[in-house]
DNA sequence: GTTAGCACTCACTTATTCAGAGTGCTAACA
DNA sequence: TGTTAGCACTCTGAATAAGTGAGTGCTAAC
């Protein structure tokens, strides 16, 4: 364990090279934060803080950078632990009353949210309705060939789909279908729907065509309601950040932001964990091994959820991160729940 | 006018400039395209082209690069007519067939594969609602208080809303309220939804509380299907452009990809112009006055219409370009009825 | 244990040189 | 008169060299 000195030299450093992004030396330590000590006294708890993994040298002669074990510990020990300041949640609280009127704009907005506040890229993944329970289906008929399904959940979402009736089919055989439907999938859950229930509707509708429309329009609803929604936000702020002075990482890192199937992967390996925090090297995908991830789990009527997250540099301010994540974290299910009716 | 020579030698320069990024020579132009003159002559006719403003030169010694007015001669006069080859052609048909089943993925993927194929940034502006004719609303109850408000328009698009009943109405009064609303308002585009036609929905709906609920809801709907929505693909193809080597420049045009209203507008600028092509200065925004912008205009059921378009440096393939819209353009309408069944 | 002093390292900046590509001009040529 | 070869000149970009400054590690004194 560090002692009482280290760790506030440690600190002095992740501090100083969060806001200047230059490697930090003793000299610097010594004058801006007092510490009582001269900078040869610095030097040598350096050389011992490099020695212990916390600190990193690029060359002989520069100063010292935090290695990811040195945010580490900064993270889990040295963060004062912060508060969203009064002023700033009104100010969110001001900018989603302005803007947003469906729910999809909430995610929208949020991502955006966050990308302005910490300077960073955000990620927002919407809650995926697998989860979510079947309520109820209804038909409405569109035409003498097609008729709308509309499909209710128990979270309060709507979706509908245009169906082509099979030949034959009178839309009285679709609304008896609707019956069956409703009868045997109310109250699960997406998830849930098994080639049992399935089996109980094809026994119930007596009819193979209309029961392959059925399975159809099922297979189809799964479809759209199982695949989550990802919103990203604030990628240019990445071109502010002194790390991101070189092409070619900014086209690495954004070539990697357009692979939504990997972001999705990355953000549910933290599903569930709270408010978590990733850094560097401590990532798995190589891509953002320079780079660090805070992401915060958000609940909906106690099942379904969806993650939010600020990917950035691992100089990153993660007090402010974490404060924030957690405000816009209680926020969101609230917003949520008011915009749907 | 410009002469034979001239026209010939104008080509081959822009041909080089397209593919190579480099200024081009005197030199080069006589060893790459057979004209049969020494370098001496075309340095000569390059002098003349530049005093007519069909060229630039960035200092005293180096090549000459074409100025807007060279692209605009190249691209009116010079431009030899190109067709998709068979084999593209095929290959986006297949693109479209693996990865579109939803209307809105359609677009997707059309900004995906314009940019791909053109490694340039693509712009997809989906057609607005507001000229689809009303076809019929309808209301399913959800649970006491509330009930969803289905809305069909002549072009196959159907949203739903859910709509809270005002205390002490009942869905009986809905569904009422929904055969007055279609009764004044069928065949009636978004756009002509007049005051008149409100007036008329008040007098049959005799009910204040009903009609507010009523009023509401068209103004959602309107909302909603006013709004075209912009799809944007391959920003990150910007970065292997030489001319985007800079991050300074890389962030002006990202920034300006991220004002979503300003992009809207420049395509509303050249909506129902068919084909066309905007080159460097003759861009009205000073943010994209050296890149350029090649338009199309697509129909949907005569009235409903979109665009698509392709926004690159002006040292682009136009031809590649302008022949990949074209057949986008047409594989657009028919794609999008195919899927709305 | 702490600190001052000093030699040393390394990146970054500035200046200089040099090669290469290209031009414009002149004079010769067909 | 239009075309071309030749040549001096210009400018860029890469390579090299020298100088500067921030920082370190080590040693010896406090």
């Amino acid at each position: 364990m560090l002692d009482e000195r280290k760790q506030r030299i440690l600190q002095a450093i992740i501090n100083d090279y969060i806001s200047s992004a230059e490697p930090v030396g003793s000299r610097t330590i010594a004058r801006k934060y007092d510490l009582g000590v001269s900078p040869a006294t610095i030097r040598n708890e350096m050389a011992d803080l490099e020695m212990l993994g916390y600190l990193e040298q690029l060359h002989t002669s520069s100063g010292r950078v935090p290695s990811s074990k040195g945010y580490r510990f900064y993270v889990d020990g040295l963060l004062p632990h912060q508060e969203m300041s009064e002023n700033e949640k009104a100010l969110i609280d001001k900018w989603y009353k302005a803007k947003v009127r469906r729910v999809e704009e909430v995610f929208q907005e949020t991502a955006k949210i966050i990308s302005r506040v910490t300077k960073n890229i955000s990620l927002v993944l919407a809650p995926q309705l697998s989860q979510a329970a079947f309520r109820c289906l209804q038909f409405l008929p569109l035409d003498g060939r097609r008729v709308i399904a509309v499909i209710m959940t128990d979270a309060g979402f709507v979706e509908n789909k245009i169906v082509e009736m099979p030949d034959g089919a009178t839309f009285e055989d679709f609304r008896r279908m609707s019956n069956v439907i409703n009868k045997v999938l109310a109250g699960h859950t997406f998830d849930m729907i098994s080639s049992e229930s399935l089996q109980r509707i094809r026994d119930e509708i007596m009819d193979s065509t209309l029961y392959d429309a059925a399975l159809e329009l099922i297979h189809r609803s799964l479809d759209t309601e199982k695949t989550e929604r990802l919103y990203l936000g604030g990628t240019t702020q990445l071109l502010n950040q002194p790390e991101f002075r070189d092409v070619g990482k900014i086209k690495d890192l954004l070539l990697m932001l357009e692979e939504e199937q990997l972001l999705k992967d990355i953000l549910h390996a933290h599903l569930g964990d709270g408010l978590s925090v990733t850094i560097g090297h401590e990532n798995k995908y190589s891509g953002i091994q320079d780079c660090s991830i805070v992401t915060a789990t958000y609940h909906l009527d106690g099942e379904l959820l969806g993650t939010i997250a600020v990917l950035g540099p691992t100089r990153m301010e993660y007090g402010k991160a974490m404060s924030l994540l957690s405000y816009m974290n209680n926020n969101l299910a609230e917003i949520i729940k008011q915009l749907r009716w």
